[in-house]
DNA sequence: TGCCAGGCCGGGT
DNA sequence: ACCCGGCATGGC
């Protein structure tokens, strides 16, 4: 007796961590150094936030506390390698600002509580928006939420799981619907969907080794 | 040597 | 409701 077709995203999911296996994400040495990733790598590459975060440890300003007394300027100078720093640096100043006034500075309470409520809390600071509300949701305070991201989108267009007009929720929906719900299964599952972007899903990019080439898919996407 | 990266925001149609 | 430019460094 057959059961109910095991869905594509789960599929995808298998294949993925056969391929290439756990990914041990975020990569990071606290939740606190996942917040300040979540915002610096917001459109540029991991390497170049490594070297604003190990600026930040460097120069031992690596605690909320630390942060919250560092002027903006002095902030944004030591970031400067991630790209767009001085947008960055508000962004930073604004989530721990909202931190320190609304939660006492803890995060566990930031982020913890009813789901949706923590999330649209994040999304209410400037500069937070669903992803990085999603990746600290998920990575800070291990809490169940899909992080959606551009290769996610365009992986799931290749193969015919959305289209163009998906917007960030409803691609998000997909995987709370058909996805194993639990944390550690979103946390890896968005890692892997990032490996197999950076190797097939940029410019130049073969997919004769992708993983997924044996699914159905649209090589054109 | 350009083009691009694990987005987000604000202004213009 | 979309669409687009700005933000900016370092890697490939």
């Amino acid at each position: 007796m057959r059961g109910r077709p095991e869905s594509t995203i789960r599929v995808i999911y298998r294949k993925l961590l056969t391929a290439y296996g756990p990914q041990h994400w975020w990569p990071a040495d606290s939740p606190l150094e996942v917040v300040i990733g979540a915002i610096l790598t917001q459109n540029t590459g991991w390497k170049n936030v490594e070297r604003a975060i190990d600026a930040l440890k460097e120069a031992g300003c690596l605690s909320w506390h630390r942060l919250h007394n560092l002027t903006e300027e002095k902030l944004s100078d030591l970031i400067r390698s991630s790209g767009t720093y001085r947008v960055k640096a508000a962004r930073i100043k604004a989530f721990v600002d909202a931190l320190f006034r609304d939660h006492a500075g803890s995060l566990d309470a930031m982020l913890g509580g009813d789901l949706e409520t923590a999330r649209k809390r994040l999304l209410s600071i400037a500069g937070i928006g669903p992803e990085t509300a999603d990746a600290i949701l998920l990575y800070a305070g291990g809490r169940l939420t899909f992080v959606v991201d551009a290769y996610t989108r365009r992986i799931l267009r290749r193969h015919f799981l959305a289209t163009p007009k998906d917007d960030y929720e409803s691609i998000r929906q997909i995987f709370h619907k058909a996805a194993e719900p639990q944390e550690q299964i979103y946390n890896e599952y968005h890692a892997l969907l990032v490996e197999l972007g950076k190797r097939h899903c940029r410019p130049r990019a073969a997919c004769d080794e992708c993983p997924l080439r044996h699914l159905p898919h649209d090589p054109s996407l």
